[in-house]
RNA sequence: GGGCGCAUAGCUCAGCUGGUUAGAGCGCUGUCCUCACACGACAGAGGUCGAAGGUUCGAAUCCUUCUGCGCCCACCA
């Protein structure tokens, strides 16, 4: 025993206290008897956390290979989105850590082999840009350590952030196997990834080409197009004289590379300019500029006339493309004007700007200057804005039939499956956005020039390679010929085939983060071997993640999966939405408004932040969450922590094993022995050492009643967990627990004895619902209570099953509502009359066909109302100078004597039958309507016409209490 | 410019394919340290379900329009 058990609950300085501690005291209330085993009054999250953790882990349940009769088992697979591996975690890795535990513990539950596999990400671009901020607070950049040099700073900080996480990821509790963990960039993965770019090369999937791409000078490298963020900015818009035209222009500079002008077909102005060449001279010589027509050209925007500048627009360049106009790039990959540029080569775009515009204007050539907003796009790393221009890299086709896929492209194959229902969306509005970007999704371009990632396995013999001139025009045939000199894959043979050369150099560039991270799925599960893994766990059934990586991630896995399987890589998609602070803010360090996971976790429990990121959100809305939230889930943890300590001391015999129960610590060896809890022996297929206890018999009407309420309550948690409708499971369990279970059923089983069998079975039950969502309390409690032994433990038993539903049912929740709102009318009448709450009182109850029902439960009304002398007819006169009540039909009556202010009970009891006259008006004239008669369900009339004749009873009640009032 | 989502009690949200006098938690008011829990118990107050039309016997729920927030996509040079 703890020292503090010495001290007194009623210490003067602990009335009243409502402060928030962490921990309270562990206090008994009473001196602890012989027979009363008891667990500390407050549940202790930090004491009990890492203990269970490890036990877990250590039991090996994590892997589906080790659960009892694991062969047997169908499996549920979850692969983890991987975290990047840029630091630690923040509250919404939290909620897809809750949500894919939850459902990985529930499958675990309900029988299957359930695997939820872990791993981190190398997020090449992310990270990469990390690590130079590190480095560059020692005076560093990346080209002072060398590619070698570089990477080997990256991989320590990953090993560090991998470290991190790894414990972030324990500390909430995640079920996840790590014995398969993986890593984006670990040897296995690298493997695969090479194998699968050999592969799509093979298929002519993947191409060199020479294209037009998102260029971040900043990071020195391409993005895709979805890296591509936009943002509104107030900008100029430049009328340029040019030849005899005027072009308006944001991007005065790019005009030195224009080779075109085009204008709307339809347009009157420049009809006779169409197919012309003329030249203009900006200062750097003369351009060729050709004027060709576009309809997407706004003639009411600017002179109705645009410059094209195929090198740095993507527009411009699809337009030269179907022109057949010259691609001139008059700004390099440095983010500074090149040798085309004339004068201007080798200054900064922005500085080439003013220069440029200021030469314009000495010569007369700005004919005006507006403002305007305009959107431009940055780079969703580091918010560089973003320079379009053209050049060489290696793309994904996303549009060429694939043989081997019956003729149908990556991204037919990816519109197909979701079309065709063999992928599911949650929420399904998503499943829009989805086709919608893949309908319109061009050429992934996947080669990065950063050093951090996948190197392209792309080999380049010196002998006898010759990289095409840079052409002035694309040629998408051209580029997916096979290349004399080039080698795809792990390691280049000795000699080149082509010319018996020995000189190889591999690409310089890596590739884009997301093609890794799009074969997730199968990558960690051993492909491309033929694993058994792969067999047993792909396609897997959900993948959760956040909406707004839908497009990066999810559409990625669908592409590449199908592409390399042929099957999908998940069954279900959960988007989960983003967390956000009390204001729904989103958070960020410079609103200060961030919530960490383990500080909040170490404040109150896992279990309280878990449960709080899982009740009250739904599927693809953003969820505020607040200290305030937690800590009520906190106090709701420490009520089934009380639930079960009432339950122990109440059915806890002095049989138990060992001396004592600690009042903290975990997994002790000895445990409570619920003695008379029978149970029905080891269960045979699976071979659960703890096994189930017997469905006890129901003796009162209160057992019947909660048996029944957790029969559908077992059923409505497992349909919505089935449906992954978490919130409204939790909510549901919650209810049960605190407002039916705790306050009702305990409080009656105070006064009814012999509850020793059915509230352990409740007990277990609950735990065993509740554990997916709180599994380190319950598990504490199933530990301390009901594991028989080391290696038994909760998460490995099996789901509850239900007793369905009947008539019976019906009838007992109708009589002990009954008996309910009467103890509730009772203590209402006590609370009005200010009656001291220890005191008793007498009351008279006028049933009529209730008398029977109340009677039985009469022990339980008087010691729930605190009644003294309760009276108990069918009918009967009514007291004088008495409090009264009606409900369902029976009539309440405490007589106060001198208490009872008669005006004040004339007043409510006048007041009362107003209300009720107007709910029968009501429901008369609804009954009155003919067409409501004719035409609504009989059901529904029958039901109308039962609470007419109950209002009416109420009504006539009420007014009998009036007049005997006199 | 397209598309989507959300508007229900002071706050955060439930309310499935239309059928009780619209629910919960927090907060609020009152009483209580009742022997599981003050991280608690009991009782209570509080909403014309964003607005206007429409469909229907019946609408928070379906349709239309509008208003206010929020998000996503897009090549206005």
């Amino acid at each position: 025993m703890r020292k503090a058990s010495q001290k007194s609950k009623k210490h003067p300085q602990q009335r009243g206290r409502r402060t928030i501690t962490l921990y309270k005291d562990a206090a008994p209330a009473r001196e602890p008897g012989p027979k009363a085993p008891e667990l500390a009054p407050a549940y202790e999250a930090a004491v009990v956390e890492d203990k269970i953790y490890q036990a877990w882990e250590k039991s090996g349940y994590f892997n589906p290979d080790n659960l009892p009769g694991a062969a047997k088992r169908q499996p549920f697979t979850i692969m983890m989105p991987p975290p990047n591996a840029t630091g630690t975690l923040h509250i919404g890795h939290a909620m897809f850590v809750t949500l894919e535990d939850l459902m990985t513990r529930f499958n675990r539950l309900r029988g299957r082999a359930a695997l939820w596999l872990p791993g981190t990400d190398h997020a090449a671009i992310a990270t990469g840009t990390k690590v130079e901020k590190i480095i560059a607070k020692e005076g560093l950049t990346k080209y002072d350590l060398g590619r070698e040099g570089f990477l080997k700073r990256v991989n320590e900080f990953v090993a560090g952030s991998q470290a991190t996480i790894r414990k972030q990821i324990r500390k909430i509790g995640a079920s996840c196997d790590w014995s398969r963990e993986a890593y984006t960039l670990d040897a296995p993965r690298s493997a695969a990834v090479i194998e699968l770019f050999r592969r799509m090369y093979e298929d002519g999937l993947i191409y060199r080409g020479y294209r037009i791409v998102n260029w971040c000078p900043r990071c020195e490298s391409t993005l895709a197009d979805d890296e591509v963020e936009y943002k509104e900015e107030p900008a100029k818009l430049y009328y340029m004289k040019y030849g005899p035209f005027v072009v308006a222009t944001t991007r005065p500079e790019t005009k030195l590379g224009d080779t075109g002008v085009a204008v709307h077909p339809d347009d009157k102005r420049y009809k006779k300019w169409i197919g012309q060449t003329i030249t203009v001279d900006f200062g750097i010589g003369p351009q060729e500029i050709r004027v060709i027509t576009d309809k997407s050209v706004d003639m009411n925007f600017g002179s109705g006339m645009v410059g094209l500048t195929p090198a740095h627009s993507a527009v411009d360049f699809k337009m030269a493309e179907e022109n057949g106009l010259p691609i001139k790039k008059v700004i390099g990959e440095d983010g500074k004007m090149t040798a085309l540029a004339g004068k201007y080569a080798g200054l900064p775009v922005v500085e080439a700007r003013a220069k440029f515009v200021a030469d314009l204007q000495a010569k007369g050539l700005i004919e005006k200057i507006e403002d305007l907003q305009h959107s431009i796009s940055v780079c969703y790393r580091c918010g560089t804005v973003v320079e379009p221009l053209t050049s060489r890299q290696w793309f994904v086709d996303v549009n060429r039939p694939i043989k081997q896929r019956g003729g149908r492209s990556l991204k037919r194959l990816s519109l197909e499956v979701v079309r065709k229902h063999k992928i599911e969306i949650l929420p399904d509005r998503f499943e829009k956005v989805y086709f919608h970007w893949m309908e319109n999704l061009r050429d992934w371009c996947i080669s990065r020039q950063i050093w951090f990632g996948h190197r392209i396995p792309v080999w380049y013999c010196q002998g006898c390679y010759v990289e095409e001139e840079e052409a002035s025009r694309p040629d998408m045939e051209m580029e997916t010929k096979r290349h004399i000199g080039l080698f795809v894959g792990a390691k280049p043979p000795k000699h080149c085939p082509d010319c018996g050369g020995t000189t190889w150099v591999q690409d310089a560039d890596t590739l884009d983060t997301w093609f890794s991270s799009g074969a997730w799925t199968f990558t960690t599960l051993g492909w491309p071997n033929k694993t058994k893994d792969l067999k047993r766990f792909h396609p897997t059934q959900v993948l959760e993640t956040a909406y707004d990586i839908l497009f990066f991630w999810v559409a990625r896995m669908i592409m590449m999966t199908e592409y390399a399987l042929g099957e999908v890589p998940f069954e279900k998609v959960y988007l989960h939405g983003l967390v956000r602070d009390e204001q729904g803010r989103k958070m960020s360090k410079s609103l200060g408004n961030i919530i960490d996971p383990l500080d909040v976790a170490a404040k109150y429990g896992t279990d309280a932040v878990r449960l709080s990121l899982v009740i009250g959100t739904s599927v693809g809305a953003d969820a505020k969450i607040s200290d305030e939230k937690i800590g009520y889930f906190r106090n709701f943890t420490n009520k089934l922590w009380n639930i079960s300590r009432f339950i122990i001391m109440s059915c806890g015999n002095s049989e138990r094993q060992g001396p004592s129960i600690r009042p903290s610590g975990s997994l002790v060896e000895e445990h409570v022995v619920l003695a008379r809890a029978e149970r029905s022996g080891v269960e045979g297929r699976a071979g659960f050492q703890g096994g189930p206890i017997k469905r006890p018999t129901a003796k009162t009407l209160a057992d019947r009643w909660i048996l029944g309420r957790l029969d559908a309550v077992v059923r409505s948690v497992t349909v919505d967990l089935e449906a992954m409708n978490f919130s409204r499971a939790g909510e549901t369990l919650r209810d049960f627990t605190w407002n039916e279970l705790a306050d009702w059923y305990l409080e009656i089983a105070k006064i009814e004895k012999g509850k020793e069998k059915i509230l352990p079975f409740i007990l277990l039950e609950i735990l065993k619902l509740w554990h997916p969502f709180m599994p380190f309390v319950t598990e504490e409690i199933y530990q301390r209570v009901f594991a028989k032994g080391k290696g038994d433990m909760l998460m490995i038993q099996s789901w509850p099953t239900f007793a369905k539903a009947s008539v019976g049912t019906a009838m007992i929740n109708n009589e002990f509502t009954t008996v309910q709102e009467i103890i509730t009318a009772l203590r209402n009448i006590r609370a009005e009359y200010k009656v001291e709450p220890g005191k008793r009182v007498d009351a008279t109850v006028i049933a009529g066909a209730k008398a029977a029902l109340v009677k039985r439960e009469a022990e339980i009304v008087r010691g729930l109302a605190r009644v003294e002398k309760l009276e108990i007819v069918a009918k009967g006169k009514k007291p004088e100078k008495a409090a009264t009540a009606v409900v369902r039909g029976v009539q309440v009556f405490v007589p106060l004597g001198t208490l009872v202010d008669t005006d004040a009970e004339r007043a409510r009891l006048t007041a009362e039958i107003a209300e009720a006259e107007k709910y029968r008006g009501s429901l008369a004239g609804k009954l009155a309507n003919q067409d409501f008669i004719s035409r609504a369900p009989a059901a529904v009339v029958a039901g109308e016409r039962a609470k007419l004749a109950a209002q009416e009873d109420k009504v006539s009640k009420l007014k009998d209490q009036l007049t005997a009032l006199g």
